[in-house]
RNA sequence: UGACCCAUGGUGUAAUGGUAACACUGCAGAUUUUGGUUCUGUCAUUUUAGGUUCGAAUCCUAAUGGGUCAACCA
């Protein structure tokens, strides 16, 4: 249709959905965030919080954290923690706080409920048996010579299964369906497994624990999730989803599927991030080059950024592999509004200003953010030597190459303007220091003869100066499109060999005692953010992004 | 060679039977004491074939392409 009112955003379809059903008289919005314990989150899950919490928000309702616990050989509470810090770092506050493992009683019961109807079996066969007579996807499976066991004996065994007599993999507990259901996931489902294995709550209470499968859907069911929102893929599992609910007589929640995040250059499964942490290829869940929360917020993004982010790129059911170039469009989006400029060299080259008066300070006062005048000014020292960046001086410079070269002149950001007029080369031939000369005159961005200089450098001045460690980052991945990496890879050919750069610095003095949560913009360099390894002693910055640099794109051709 | 899901610029997302648009990216220019920001302009899109209709990105059918499912994972 034609015009939308301005402001006035189209609905995606999970939106077109709740919609429907308020029309239809749902009088809720409650939906849920329910991660499995066995990992960090990234910024996929990043993706579904925002959804659901942003769901509920919306349309006045309330979003849960539950933790999907059911399998405890792969979970833990260090991961509990974790999605807990991060879901409200990310800004969001869950309405109730549950776990699948707290409905562990209730769900037993319910499954004694359908055994009772004749709905679910012990079976005895093996795991090996199970797989074969499920049949695969054009052949229908065999019935299991256990499934038509009476109620009675079924319950005995179910709850022998419960008191721990029987070994893991002996038994298990299956829905009654159909094994020659065209869904596979129809065919006789498991329910339960035996697991001697310690819970990280109920501890050693049960030795039988429900599938995901059985779990979930009932889950949202105790919790009167009306809106259970999950990814694609589960999509097949959603007749099971209805078939327990109905089977159950219980509240009928409904699941609907969204398309997962995928980035460029970016790997997200849970499993392959384990595999980077556990070879050590990164530092750990936290390394800055990893897609995780923790690590973008080591990194230097906000919770803002990722919000954004998670606005612009959509809802909606096709596959699709997002350009890492929009996360970073967010970040610097915003690290733009609220970030503290300061000056800090890289990649260091002496300028000793020859005609400047040797011991002489000056201090000069620079905006602090030109985007928000509040943030006020900070002093900068100036004086006789200072450091530039290498990038900024070229011997033999192309065209168009404002910095500095020899004859050349360029403005030194909030001072003077200099002038290259010799170049100090060491026997290497590598080039130890430039002497330049000033103009007294220059420094209110003038110059004595009103002459126009289009380049403009940052520096620090030498004796000021703090060394700084500065960790500049780039894609973990070779691959635009990480999920071509095929399964039994190593996936170490596709690593990217320069992920990583660590380099020594001269920070400007102002930054010196700065507190980790401050956000800074090295002028002309990109953002910057103080590392949890910075000490007072020594700092360690983290590159959050570059800043966009049309020069370098223009040099590159 | 099954069932199900999906198909709009390079990448995403809208348009809900009536002029295919917005963002990112790319490109060009203006402004600029950050080659940043901001501003302006610009390249580029309905998988194919039938059908329904005055009219189809939209509805129907088929083909094609992509994805998911054969863990006692979630």
């Amino acid at each position: 249709m034609v015009n939308e009112v301005a402001g006035e955003r189209s609905l995606n379809f999970l939106e077109e959905i709740i919609e429907e059903s308020i029309a239809k008289g749902e009088k809720r919005v409650h939906t849920r965030f329910p991660p499995e314990p066995n990992g960090y989150l990234h910024i996929g899950h990043a993706k579904s919080i925002c959804l659901n919490f942003g769901l509920a928000k919306k349309y006045g309702g309330k979003c849960n954290l539950r933790f999907d616990d059911t399998n405890p050989v792969k979970e833990d509470v260090e991961y509990v923690d974790s999605i807990k810090e991060d879901v409200q770092w990310l800004g969001f506050n869950w309405a109730e706080e549950h776990y699948a493992s707290d409905y562990f009683d209730q769900l037993y019961d319910w499954a004694v409920e359908l055994i009772e109807k004749g709905l679910a079996y012990v079976d005895d066969q093996t795991q090996e048996e199970i797989r074969l007579t499920r049949g695969t996807v054009t052949v229908p499976g065999k019935e299991s010579p256990w499934r038509n066991r009476g109620a009675e004996e079924n319950k005995d065994l179910f709850r022998r299964m419960k008191e721990g007599e029987f070994a893991d993999g002996d038994k298990v507990l299956r829905a009654k369906i159909d094994m020659a259901h065209p869904n596979m996931l129809m065919r006789d489902p498991i329910m339960y497994r035996i697991i001697h294995s310690e819970h990280h709550r109920t501890g050693d209470k049960w030795c039988i624990y429900p599938m995901y499968d059985y779990a979930h859907g009932e889950s949202d069911s105790i919790e009167k999730i009306t809106h259970s929102i999950c990814t694609l893929e589960f999509d097949v599992h959603r007749p099971l989803y209805d078939w327990f609910i109905e089977k159950l007589g219980i509240y009928p929640s409904h699941q609907y599927e969204f398309a997962r995040l995928n980035l460029t250059y970016t790997m997200m499964s849970k499993r392959r991030l384990l595999q980077l942490v556990q070879e050590g290829i990164v530092t750990g869940w936290d390394d800055p080059r990893m897609p995780t929360i923790c690590a973008l917020r080591r990194r230097g993004y906000t919770p803002e950024s990722i919000r954004a982010f998670a606005d612009k790129v959509g809802v909606a059911k096709r596959d699709n592999i997002i350009d890492y170039s929009l996360l970073e469009f967010c970040v610097r989006e915003d690290l733009n509004r609220t970030a503290l400029r300061r000056m800090a060299v890289l990649d260091p080259i002496k300028v000793v200003i020859t005609n400047y008066p040797e011991g002489k300070t000056e201090i000069i006062n620079a905006v602090n953010n030109p985007e928000d005048e509040r943030a006020g000014t900070r002093e900068v020292p100036f004086s006789r030597e200072i450091y530039i960046d290498r990038d900024d001086f070229m011997e033999d410079p192309p065209k168009k190459y404002y910095r500095l070269s020899p004859g050349a002149e360029v403005r030194l950001r909030y001072a003077y303007l200099i002038k290259c007029e010799e170049v100090v080369k060491g026997a290497d031939g590598d080039i130890k220091e430039l002497r330049c000369t000033y103009d007294p005159e220059s420094i209110g961005g003038g110059s004595s003869d009103g002459r126009k200089v289009k380049g403009v450098i940052h520096w620090v001045s030498a004796a000021h100066a703090a060394k700084a460690e500065m960790r500049l980052f780039d894609r973990l991945f070779t691959n635009e499109d990480t999920s071509d990496i095929a399964e039994d890879k190593t996936f170490k050919d596709y690593l990217n060999p320069d992920s990583l750069t660590v380099v020594t610095g001269f920070i400007e003095p102002s930054l010196l005692g700065a507190k980790e949560v401050e956000k800074f913009q090295f002028e002309r360099v990109g953002y910057f953010c103080i590392d949890r390894d910075s000490t007072a002693s020594k700092m360690v910055f983290n590159r959050t992004v570059t800043l966009k640099d049309s020069w370098a794109k223009m040099a590159a051709k």
